[in-house]
DNA sequence: TATGAATGAGAGTTCATTCAT
DNA sequence: GATGAATGAACTCTCATTCAT
C-alpha cells in the first residue's frame, strides 16, 4: 500500500510549506543564527530529521525560502507593471501594494528586510545566486519602469539611483516594528515622489523653489 | 616598581581601541556571529583572554563599540546642527558629512547599518539601552531639526516621518558595497529634498529644476 | 519507520542511568569541579553533547543525581520507619541499613557526604530546592521518629538535636576511605545510643550495660 | 634606603596574614574553586601578583593556610590535654573550647570542616603531607587521650573509634550555618558522653534499659 | 617588594547534521 | 517518508599564573 507518486508529490508540497511557515516564524523571533533547525521542526510539527529530507542544509532551506517568498511579490509586481499608466502612478501603486502585502505577511516582510542585507555573510558561496533572485524578480522590473519614466521625461534621476531611492523608502515604510500608519502612507508616497521640500507653487513668478535653495550665501 | 596609574590608564585606552578596530574589521567580514572572539583577539594582536579583561562578554564588547563609534558621528552632527542655516541646507550638509565619514570609515558605516537592525535579536535584554544610544546621539537631534523645518514652513511632512525618510536615504547612500558615487551625491540629496518627480509642470519658461540641479557654487 | 514512543522512553531511561553511573564514578575520583562533562560522557560511552540532551547543564545533572540517589535511600528508610518497633531499635536498624547501602554503593555514599555540604556553593540559586529534597526524603522522617522517641520517653534529647547527632554519626560510620569495619558497627551504634562513657557506676551486679555490649545474638 | 632585613621580615609576616585572612573570607563565601586568586588579592588590598611572591601557587597558599590555622587550635588543645583531670572532663573541655573558638573564628571553622574532606581531590599530590598536619596537631593528641581513658576504664570504646566519634560530634556542633546554640551545648556534650538513650538509673529492678534494647525478637 | 596587564590552556555549552530504526 | 537519539566541531568564557615595569 505505498502511496501513489501523486500523493507523494502532494505531501512533499505540503511539508515544504509547513517548514517555510515555521522557518519564517522562528526567524522573525530570533534571526538567522537564533533560528535553530530543531525549533523550526518543532514549530512545523515535524521530526527534526525531516527537514534534511527536503532541504540539503540550513543554508539551502533559507535560500529556498527567499525564492519561495519572492515569487509572491513578483506576481503582484508584474500585474502592476503591465498597466500602461503613468510611471509615477505605477510607482505609487507598487508602494501601496507592497505596503498591504507587508501588512498581510509581516514575517515575510521582516525576513526580506533583514536577510537581504546579510546575504554575503550568511551565504558566502551562493551570494550571486541569491542576488540574482532579487535582481530578476524585483529589482530589474522596477529599474525598467524607472528607465521608462526617464525616457518619457517623467523621472528626473538616473534609473539606477531612482531604483535604490524608491526601494529604500518602500522598505522603510513597511519596516517591522515601525511600519508607517495607513493614513500616513499617502503622504509618504507623495514625499518620495515630490520631495521633502515644500514647492510653493502659486508663487507669482513660478520660480517656485528658489527660496528653498537660495540662502544668503548661496545668493553670493 | 609598578606602572603608574596614568601609564595603566593609557595602556587600557590603547588596548580598547585596538580591540574596537579589530572587532570592526572582523565584523565587516563575517557579521556578528561569524566574528569569533578569538579572531578579534588575533587581529588585535592580543591574547584571547584580554578581551574579557576589558569587556564583560561579546555582547558588552559590541554594545561598547556602538557607543564608541556613535560618538564620532555625534560630534560631527552637533557641529552642523548649531549653524543657523536653513533647515534644508543643514540636512544637505548632514548627508554629505555622513557620506564622507562613511568613506573614511567604511567599517563603522557597515557596522551601524547592520547592527542597528539586529539590536532586538542580538541584545535582547539590553535592547532599550542600545536604542537610547541611537536616539540620543543621532535620531533626536535630527528630529529636532525636522521640527524646526516644519515650524518654519520649510518642511512639508511631519517631523517623525521626515526623520525616517531622511535617515533611510542617508543610509542607502552610504551603503557598503554599493555606496553611491561622489558625483551622484548631489543629485541624490536634491532628490531627497525635492522628490523623484520632475516639476516641469507646464511652466512656460521651463526654469523648473535649475535650482535643483544648480547649486550656489554653480550659480556663482 | 521511526522508533515507537515506548522504545524512545526506554532508551532515554537507560541513557540517564548510564550518565548517572558515570557521573558518580567521576565525581568520586575528582569531585564536582574535577568532574568534567567530557569525562562523564566518555565514561558513559556517549557523545559529549548527549548529556546536554538529557540535562540542561552540569548543575542540572548533579541536582537530578541527588534526587535520583536519594530515592534509593528513601525507600529503604520508609520500610524501616513503618515497623512499630521501639525507637531505639528503629534507629539502630536505620544505621545498619545505611551502612550496608553504603557498602553496596560507595559512590553514592561518597556523593552525598560531600555534595550535601557544598550545596550553597555549588548550586547557589537552587539551594532551597536541594535542601528540600534532603529534608523531605531523609531528614524529616528521622526527625519524626526522634519526636516519637521523645514523646514515648525513649529519647533524652530534643528531636532536632537528636536528628543531627544521629546523622552525623551515621555519615561518619560510612565515611568513604574510612568506613568503619563491619565488626565495629555494633559497638558504634551502641555508643551512639548509650554514650561514650561507661555506666558501670557502682552497680553491684554490673548488669547495667550488658545490653549495650551484648547483643541479642550474644545472649542466645 | 633599602629596608632592613628586620623590616622586610615584618612586612612579609604582615602580608601573609593579610592574605590568609582574605583567603579565609573568600573561601567561606565561594568554596575552593570559587575562591579566585584575584578576589583574594583584592580583598587583601594587594596586587594580584604579590600572592605568588609569598606562595608558590593556589595549592600552596591553601595548604599553608591549613597549617597556619591548625596551629591556633593545637595550642588550645595542648593546654587542655596537660591538665590531669578525668578523661571525660577533658573531652568536655575540648568540645566547649573548640565551640568557643568556632564562635570567634567562624571562617576558620568553616574552612576546616570543608577543606579537610576534600584533601584528596584538592591536593592529590600532597595528600599525605596534609593528613600529617591534621594527624599531628589534632587527631593524635585526642587519640592519646582516648587511649588513656580506655586504660583507666573510663572509656568504653576502642580509642580509634572513640576519636572519630568525638570529632564528628564536635564538628557537627560547630557546623557553620547551623551551629548549635550555646544553651544546647551542655546537653550535646552530655549526649555524646552518655548516649542518646535514657538510663533510667533509679529503676527499682535496675533492669534499666532492657526494655529499650529488648524487643520480642531480641529476647529470642 | 609590588602592581596589574597579559596569556592561554581548558572547561562548559550549543547546534547543525547524521543515522539507526 | 519520518523520527528523534546521537555526535562532535566549534565557540564563548574563566582563571591560575606570568612578567614587564
Amino acid at each position: 500500500m505505498p502511496r501513489s507518486p501523486e500523493q507523494n508529490r502532494a505531501i512533499r508540497e505540503k511539508r515544504k510549506k509547513q517548514i517555510y511557515e515555521a522557518a519564517l516564524g522562528v526567524y522573525r523571533e530570533r534571526g538567522y543564527y537564533g533560528a535553530e533547525m530543531g525549533a523550526i521542526a518543532r514549530r512545523a510539527g515535524l521530526g527534526r530529521g525531516l527537514i534534511y529530507y527536503y532541504f540539503k542544509d540550513k543554508q539551502d532551506l533559507f535560500i529556498s525560502l527567499i525564492r519561495f517568498t519572492l515569487l509572491h511579490w513578483k506576481e503582484r509586481l508584474d500585474d502592476i507593471l503591465l498597466s500602461g499608466e503613468p510611471v509615477a502612478d505605477r510607482l505609487e501603486l507598487i508602494m501601496k501594494s507592497f505596503y498591504s502585502l507587508s501588512h498581510a505577511f509581516p514575517d515575510i516582510s521582516y525576513f526580506h528586510q533583514t536577510v537581504s542585507r546579510d546575504v554575503k555573510v550568511l551565504f558566502p558561496e551562493r551570494e550571486s545566486e541569491v542576488y540574482e533572485l532579487y535582481e530578476q524578480y524585483i529589482l530589474k522590473p522596477v529599474r525598467m519602469l524607472m528607465k521608462e519614466g526617464v525616457d518619457r521625461g517623467e523621472i528626473s534621476i538616473p534609473p539606477e539611483l531612482g531604483e535604490r531611492f524608491f526601494f529604500r523608502l518602500l522598505f522603510e515604510a513597511v519596516h517591522h516594528e515601525n511600519m508607517i500608519e495607513e493614513k500616513e502612507l499617502d503622504q509618504w508616497v507623495k514625499t518620495a515622489l515630490y520631495g521633502l521640500v515644500n514647492h510653493k507653487k502659486n508663487d507669482s513668478q513660478s520660480v517656485d523653489d528658489t527660496p528653498i535653495e537660495g540662502t544668503t550665501k548661496t545668493k553670493c
